[in-house]
DNA sequence: AGGAATTTTTGCGCAGAGTGTAATGTTCAC
DNA sequence: GTGAACATTACACTCTGCGCAAAAATTCCT
C-alpha cells in the first residue's frame, strides 16, 4: 500500500526489482516532503520518514546519503550529463548563451519530474513552497548546488579552453549561473508555480546578458500560464 | 601558552574577560584551520580542535554553532551591518552599483582580518587554499552564504521598494552577487592571494555590469601584487 | 517448479555532531 | 573580601550517517 500507491502501473521493460526500488525511492521522497512541509525540517527525523514510507531507517540511507538529499533532486548522474551538454551545446555561440539554453531545458525537465513525483502538482508545489522557506533548507540547497557549480565550472573551462587556476571567468560564470538558478527556483516555488520555471529561467539569463539592468521584466507573460494558483 | 600565543599584546579598554574570549575564539579558529589543512575536514573532529586549543569540546560549541563555522567568518552581526550598508550606499545610483561598492569594501575588511588572525599571512593563505579545495567545504561555504544572500535580498527589495513575492529581481541580484563573491573568493584563495581580493571583486562586478562578455579581463594588473597584503 | 546466485533490506553497533543542564571556576563590581 | 555575573566543564542525551553481517526477497538457471 505504501509502495503501491506510488508505482504508476506497468513498465514492462523494467524488472520488478527496479520498479520496487524506484517506488520506494519516490515513496521516501514524497513522505519526506510531506512531513517536512507539516512539521518543519528540524522536527522530522529520518526515523519518521522511514516509518511513514514503511521501511527501516537503515534503508533510508541506502537511498539517500542525507536527510536533505531526499528533498532535493540530489541526482548523481545528472550532473555528468549536464556537464556534457554544456560542453557541446551551440558550439559557435558564447558560453553564457549555451549555458542559458542548457539550463532552460533543464528547468523543463525538473518541472516535469515534479509532476511525476506526486499525485497533485498543486499539493507538491505547496509543499515545495514551505520547504524552500526554511532557512536551513535554503542553506542545504545552496550546498547541493555547489556540486553542480563545480561541474559547470569544469565544463566551461574546457569549453573555453582556459586554465581555471589562471582565469576566473569560467568559475565566475558557473557561480553566477547557479546563483540565478537558485533565485529563480526559490521564486518559482514561493509563487506556487504561477509562472513556468523554464520561462523564469530564460528571463533571468536575459537579465544577466543585459548586465542586470534595474528595470527589466523578469516575469513571463502574466497569462494563466500555470496551475492558476496565485492569481495576479 | 595555547591562549597566550594568540593574544596580541594589550588592548586596555577591553576587559580581561573579553580579551580571553577573543583569544580562545582565535585559537579555536586557527587550530581548526591548521588541522583541516593538514588532514582534511572529514578527518578532524571537534574533539581534536578543542584539544589543540586546550579547551573542552563543549566549549567549542559555545563559540561556534558547527564545525564549519569555525573555518568561515560565520559572523552574526556583520550580516546586519551589510544589510544596512546596502540600503544606504550611493542612494541615487542603481542597486548593482551600490552592491558593488559595499562588497568591494567588505573584501578589503576580510583581507585585513585574515592578516590579523594568524601570524604569517602566507601560511594562512596556504591553509585557505587547502580548505577551499575540499568539496564538502565548498558546499558548506555556499550554505553559509545563503544567509548573507537572504539579507542582501531583503535589503535590495527594501532599497528598490518592490515586493519580493512579486518581483524576483532583488533575489536574483542577491543570488548573482553572492555567486560572484563565492567564485572570487575561491579564486583568490586558490591563487594563494596573488591578486588582491578587493580588485578581483571589483572586476567581477564590472563583468556582471557588462553582461558577462566572453573576453573580459577579470584579473587586476598582473604585477608582483602577490602576498604582500594589499597594496593599491 | 526447485534451488542456487544475486541483490535488497534490516538489525546492530559505533563514531561524531550538536544541545540542555547542573556543577565548578573565573572575573568583575562594590 | 564578598557576592553577583559570566565562562568553562562534565555528563547525559538525541540524531545523523556508516560499516558489517545476517535475513529476506528477487532473479536466473536447469
Amino acid at each position: 500500500m505504501t509502495l503501491a500507491d506510488t508505482a504508476p502501473a506497468a513498465e514492462p521493460q523494467i524488472s520488478l526489482r527496479e520498479r520496487k526500488k524506484l517506488a520506494t525511492r519516490r515513496s521516501l521522497r514524497r513522505h519526506a516532503l510531506d512531513l517536512v512541509a507539516q512539521r518543519g525540517f528540524m522536527h522530522v527525523t529520518v526515523e519518521d520518514i522511514a516509518e511513514a514510507a514503511d521501511v527501516s531507517p537503515r534503508t533510508f540511507f541506502n537511498y539517500f546519503p542525507s536527510k536533505e538529499a531526499a528533498l532535493f533532486g540530489a541526482d548523481p548522474e545528472r550532473v555528468a550529463a549536464l556537464r556534457e551538454r554544456v560542453l557541446h551545446q551551440a558550439p559557435g555561440e558564447p558560453a553564457l548563451s549555451a549555458l542559458r539554453q542548457v539550463l532552460v531545458a533543464e528547468a523543463r525537465v525538473v518541472t516535469n519530474e515534479l509532476g511525476e513525483l506526486g499525485g497533485d502538482p498543486l499539493d507538491m508545489l505547496r509543499r515545495m513552497k514551505i520547504v524552500r522557506a526554511d532557512p536551513h533548507l535554503r542553506a542545504a540547497q545552496s550546498a547541493h548546488m555547489a556540486n553542480i557549480e563545480g561541474a559547470l565550472a569544469e565544463a566551461l573551462a574546457e569549453r573555453l579552453g582556459t586554465d581555471p587556476a589562471r582565469d576566473p571567468y569560467p568559475a565566475l560564470l558557473a557561480s553566477v549561473a547557479t546563483g540565478a538558478i537558485r533565485a529563480t527556483t526559490v521564486f518559482w516555488a514561493s509563487s506556487g508555480g504561477a509562472y513556468p520555471l523554464d520561462q523564469l529561467t530564460d528571463r533571468a539569463f536575459q537579465a544577466l546578458a543585459d548586465g542586470l539592468p534595474e528595470h527589466c521584466s523578469l516575469r513571463p507573460v502574466s497569462g494563466t500560464a500555470a496551475p492558476g494558483k496565485d492569481e495576479e
